[in-house]
DNA sequence: ACACCTTTTTAGAACCATTATAAAGTAGAT
DNA sequence: ATCTACTTTATAATGGTTCTAAAAAGGTGT
């Protein structure tokens, strides 16, 4: 089983569940933005299959905890997530209520000048707001 | 009355309970960061009055789409607003779970080098997560 | 000052994402 | 197969935010 290692890292039994949230997360070339609710919704069309909310709330929670998945930081009645990990950025399209990937690469260096006293940087995430 | 112009452009009557929210929100040197809760307490204890939760909503929204507020972008259960409106950023204390500003000139020049297609650039917010 | 109409405030209800609960089901070890 | 601990599930509880509708206050003309 291909995401035992992720299951087992997040302290998490390989469940039929489990392994059902793991093929839509992560079987896929692209990686995606989706709310606890999106993922509930592709589960059940794609695997045509319901998973209990509170299951995939405990999934989706215990993989972000580890570092599998991302939340993206932005102002919104749900929360969203990514499963791109790598280091990145977003764009959010305001009309259209759209978050897009913006690369490391597509971002000049950023170097944050100012320390914080016995505090160490976890993350710099930009969000690079859109209108027309 | 100080506050009328920020009343009116928001579109909004100068009413008792509104310039007191003004009074709470503007007048003081220093800027700062609050949650609406935070906000109607400080309006309770401050000013000995109590604003309905409605109204402070209801204003604070109205202020914030003119730009006399800005909601800072966090993964958080309540929304955080900064009375800071100049162009800057954040520090968010994981542990502490506090916010700390940020000058734009303690962050170096951020070029977004991707462009998207007929939309605008509105604002870079960066938001640098702090562990111990 | 008064009457009239509009806007605002308010308490409470409604809403809805998220979290907690506890009973029934499942996994893994022996 | 049995036992125990972990999981899933439906449902309830929680809590921030929004809605509602009735009461209060504001503004205008007389």
């Amino acid at each position: 089983m291909k995401y035992l290692e992720k299951l087992r890292n997040s302290g998490l039994r390989p469940t039929k569940q489990r392994l059902q949230i793991c093929e839509v997360l992560f079987d896929t070339e692209k990686t995606f933005h989706f709310t606890i609710n999106d993922l509930a919704n592709k589960i059940k069309k794609q695997l045509n299959n319901k998973i209990s909310l509170a299951t995939v709330y405990n999934t989706v929670h215990a993989f972000e905890k580890k570092g599998y998945l991302k939340q993206i930081p932005i102002n919104s009645n749900q929360t969203y997530f990514d499963t791109n990990i790598s280091d990145h950025h977003h764009f959010y399209d305001l009309k259209e209520e759209k978050l897009i990937d913006l690369d490391n690469s597509d971002v000049g260096p950023i170097n944050i000048l100012k320390k914080i006293n016995g505090k160490k940087i976890k993350s710099v995430e930009v969000l690079v707001k859109l209108e027309d």
